[in-house]
RNA sequence: GCCAACAUGGCUCAGUUGGUAGAGCAGCUGAUUCGUAAUCAGCAGGUCUGGGGUUCGAUUCCCCAUGUUGGCUCCA
């Protein structure tokens, strides 16, 4: 959940106060808890306590029912101001010791004197504000408390687990009703749901957590979308390699991943002569080999190197989910070398490409991260202030360029150059990150990475780290939500299912789906016993783009009854002209699962 | 990894205040061949996630493990 607050300034207080009414309902029923902090966010807001006594629930209605009850007390919520020293004595009066330590960061790293607090009924907390002027002016059923959830104290894992208690909030009881509609809507569309329904993949214990299985639909979009990916970069003029999936342990000590990201790799297996090999978690330092294989000139540059690349990752047991996050996956990774003249416009085109595949995907609410380094963290980045500042700057002025909307986050680059992350929103409206370029300027030097310039002088090249389609596991999660489980015709596992009215149509259906197959179309006869209504419901509910129903006319007269997933009506044509038609919608890659789609004609 | 909830046939879910389980869908067999979202009948399928404990008796209560979901942290 993000913790954005909204435009809405009297729904943002209304929220924050709610938190407040939640501490002291909570304070009512579990006394002598401690309290944390208590924000709205984006969709309601949230108070985090320590208890003696754990809370679960089913304590949520006494809860919501003491909330209700200070509702109606009609508590003014009053604001009084302390000095330092006075709201230290208020503070260990309450035996509010998380407040207490949060006070003096706030006096030693921001110099803050004087603290607020805030009143209303018996409830007492230190609090920047503002909030409303009294709890009755909060609907009584526009809130529900939701979930419960584990938080650390300042969000730190070596701090005490706090217990954090999210509500959903709006300003109206019908306004709360459609944000939980419609999150249940959207919980239809979840990946996980529909991946399963579709058998696009399987997730089995006995394999382990983390490790899709692809089911063979899910296979054959991860094919199209390869062969989309490997078209682009061929016109790109990208080389492709393969290479190993694990690698000798000194690998990442070149490339500086063993001694930071150790915890984030699966275990090394023991080789020959003690010999240590990870799997790869990332496929950066074999490219850089096969870069480095044969000497390159300046000729040779831009130097682009392309792989749908395995990575394995040991991501945290808690955090593994479905396809979004895993620890096997395959990345539309490739690695650009090239001269300080060639960068900016090698950078350009792969954010071009992005937003080719993001257009043509509609994943319209995209966003870039940019990611840069920070001077306060010196041991976390290489130390080149020059490169830097340039790297970024360079950056900047290309995203600047293409108009894409963007936010930027000092601290969080890579450790060898900035940062571009691509986020999206998923249905539930959580941001995740679908693909990530960087700028690199360093671990060529530690790779020893060189090229020779026209005046026969070793250089450095710029590296360009990119993978515009990021993980198939991910990218393919986004997918199936963002079209419901329904996938255009060139990326539906299946592109024509036939249906017959009757037994009597079977050969002529068989017929003419051999004349599409051997266009290499996937087609499907529903020659089952099933009744003709359950054959249409079968192949509209498996979300086929494109079903053809077969009766006596169609027979007779060589056509097909034409009726497609993402629009009600159909129609009745010859079948060669259907042919030609479905060739080219394949072809082109028509995105005919939106229905603002205009079809190629015959 | 941490916090919380959950775990019943392939799937969706009933059920037992402790006396070893039931439905629909899917599957199989047979009949039916039908013009736009479920034809009918029969059969088969579960030691109620795994392991311990309490009990005459546990799917039900307790403990541990595993997995799932939602958060926290992390995310090259």
């Amino acid at each position: 959940m993000e913790h954005k607050k909204n435009d809405n300034v009297f729904l943002d207080n209304a929220r924050h106060s709610m938190a407040h009414v939640l501490a002291q309902a909570v304070l009512k029923l579990r006394p002598n808890s401690k309290l944390g902090f208590g924000p709205a966010i984006e969709d309601g807001f949230y108070y985090d306590f320590i208890l003696n006594e754990p809370i679960s629930e089913n304590d949520f209605k006494a809860i919501e029912k003491e909330m209700r009850k200070i509702i109606d007390a009609d508590q003014k919520f009053e604001r009084e101001e302390l000095s330092k020293e006075a709201a230290v004595i208020r503070l260990k009066e309450m035996g509010q010791e998380f407040k207490a330590e949060y006070l003096e960061e706030l006096s030693k790293n921001q110099g803050v004197s004087t603290f607020s607090f805030y009143k209303n009924g018996p409830f007492v907390d230190m609090c920047e504000g503002p909030h409303i002027e009294s709890t009755k002016s909060v609907k009584k059923d526009c809130f529900k408390l939701d979930r419960i959830a584990g938080a650390y104290w300042r969000g730190s894992e070596k701090n005490p687990m706090m217990t954090r208690i999210y509500a959903v909030m709006f300003e109206t009881a019908e306004a709360l009703d459609e944000f939980l509609k419609r999150r249940e809507l959207a919980m239809q569309r979840d990946h996980k749901k529909l991946g399963h329904e579709l058998e696009i993949f399987t997730i089995s214990e006995e394999v382990g957590v983390g490790l899709p299985l692809w089911l063979p639909n899910g296979t054959i979009i991860r094919e199209e979308l390869e062969k989309l990916a490997k078209e682009m970069e061929f016109k790109q003029g990208y080389k492709r390699v393969v290479t190993p999936q694990i690698t000798k342990e000194g690998l990442y000590h070149t490339s500086g991943h063993l001694p930071y990201y150790k915890d984030s790799m699966f275990p090394p297996m023991e080789g020959d002569e003690n010999e240590k090999y990870y799997l790869k978690p990332m496929n950066c330092p074999h490219h850089h080999m096969i870069f480095k294989s044969l000497p390159k000139s300046y000729r040779d540059l831009p130097y682009r190197l392309a792989e749908y690349g395995n990575n394995y990752r040991y991501e945290k047991s808690g955090q593994v989910s479905g396809l979004l996050r895993v620890r096997g996956m395959c990345m539309n990774d490739a690695h650009i070398y090239c001269t300080t003249e060639q960068v900016k416009q090698e950078f350009r085109s792969v954010l071009e490409l992005h937003k080719f595949y993001y257009d043509l995907f509609r994943m319209g609410e995209f966003w870039i991260r940019l990611s840069m380094h920070s001077k306060d963290k010196p041991d976390k980045y290489v130390n080149n202030e020059e490169l830097w500042e340039y790297s970024e700057k360079l950056v900047r002025e290309i995203v600047n360029d293409l108009g894409i909307a963007y936010e930027e986050r000092a601290g969080e680059a890579a450790f060898y150059g900035p940062k571009i992350d691509f986020q999206v929103k998923n249905v539930i409206g959580r941001e995740e990150t679908a693909s990530t370029t960087q700028l690199d300027f360093a671990v060529a030097e530690r790779f020893g990475l060189e090229f020779t310039d026209n005046n026969g002088v070793k250089q450095r090249p710029y590296i360009i780290h990119r993978a515009p389609l990021g993980t198939h596991e991910r990218f393919i999660a986004f997918l199936i939500e963002l079209f419901g489980g329904a996938f255009p015709t060139w990326l539906s596992p299946v592109q024509a299912c036939i249906v017959p009215v009757s037994d009597k149509f079977i050969e002529y259906c068989h017929k003419i789906a051999a004349e599409l197959t051997n266009d290499f179309v996937r087609v499907e006869v529903d020659d089952s016993t099933d009744s003709f209504n359950k054959k249409i419901r079968n192949s509209i509910r498996r979300k086929n783009p494109n079903t053809l129903i077969i009766g006596g006319k169609e027979a007779e007269n060589a056509e097909v009854t034409w009726r497609r997933y993402c629009k009600p009506e159909q129609v009745t044509m010859k079948f060669d002209e259907f042919h030609k038609i479905l060739n080219h919608m394949i072809q082109k890659r028509v995105m005919d699962n939106f229905a603002d789609t205009i079809l190629p004609s015959a």
